[in-house]
DNA sequence: GAAAGATTGTTGTTGACGACAACAATTGAT
DNA sequence: ATCAATTGTTGTCGTCAACAACAATCTTTC
């Protein structure tokens, strides 16, 4: 009943011991115990549950990473963006993350009462709004860009450092 | 303006000419960053927002894929798991999926009505209540299966078969 | 054996998030 | 001038993670 610890990181037997597909016969686990050796079986392999997983833990990471600060992944990518990208209107934005226009309004509402991003009306299009750091949304995010960096020192700890890029390069399609 | 130029350029791709780390000779951009080498393109290089796109986009194709059973992945994963290790309790489930047990009693109220999974009261625990897959819960769950390999060819058609392998086998880690 | 503490299932709330629908203002096309 | 499309905005709905609290039930400790 010692098995009370959690899961703790059994990095080092990587890929190896996945392959046992009914071997159930210690079936009669009598619930008192809530063992952690329970076999996912079918559910290695299934690339959607473990992005799941990694996406939580990274999220988690940032936003502890980040929370001196205050920002939410979300809101760095946005800022972010506006950043490489001065004057983009939220439209732009919006396709260039992939979230819906309606959800950024509240989100630059956010960046804006915290006077790092300013909405300026466009001079040609009077329906859209030209998107700015102000001076110290700039040097806010200069900070904020190095804590990721920081956050993504920690996950090449996790993963490896080697496979952090091979992970970039993989799924660079969905950039 | 300038800035229309900006936002009709890069608002529509989604993919495409990513090849380009450190190549940011273009780019006007008035902002002194904090020495770190983000391209035009800030975003690239951050593992968290291309595994939230990629989650994103997975769990569309399982939701599509999987439409026809109105199975969610979370749902797939409850059922697989209880399918592969009988008799586990909610607690069990939950830990062992990184999901809260107070979302659980949701996940298995739906899965229950459906008469897809039973919660047999436990006999050494009377708090606790041991997790079965109803007869009709197996044959639906093996459909499900089907149709979850099926996704997966998605992803693998997405991807690439041979990245798929090597993203599982990196994020093997956090099964 | 009884009190104290921990666990299990449950209910509820909060907030982030994606999806969708509608709307006014504005722009572009016919 | 008229009609369709776009932009920002507001709103709702459903999913999801994170907490907090609770009753019932073990487990531990004295």
């Amino acid at each position: 009943m010692a098995i009370k610890q959690q899961t703790s990181r059994k990095a080092a037997g990587t890929g190896a011991a996945i392959r046992r597909p009914q071997t159930r016969a210690a079936n009669d686990r009598t619930l008192g115990d809530a063992g952690d050796d329970i076999g996912l079986d079918a559910l290695v392999g299934h690339a959607g549950y473990v992005v799941r997983r990694f996406q939580l833990w990274i999220f988690q990471d940032f936003v502890k990473t980040l929370a001196t600060v205050d920002i939410r992944p979300t809101q760095y990518s946005v800022m972010t963006v506006i950043g490489a990208n001065p004057g983009l209107s939220q439209m732009a934005v919006a396709k260039r993350l992939g979230i819906e226009r309606a959800r950024l309004v509240h989100l630059l509402d956010s960046l804006e009462e915290r006077a790092f991003v300013s909405r300026i009306p466009s001079a040609t299009d009077r329906r859209s709004h030209a998107l700015h750091l102000t001076g110290r949304g700039k040097t806010a995010l200069a900070q904020f860009k190095r804590l990721a960096a920081e956050h993504e020192r920690h996950v090449a700890d996790k993963i490896g450092k080697e496979n952090r890029e091979q992970l970039l390069r993989i799924l660079a399609c969905f950039t």
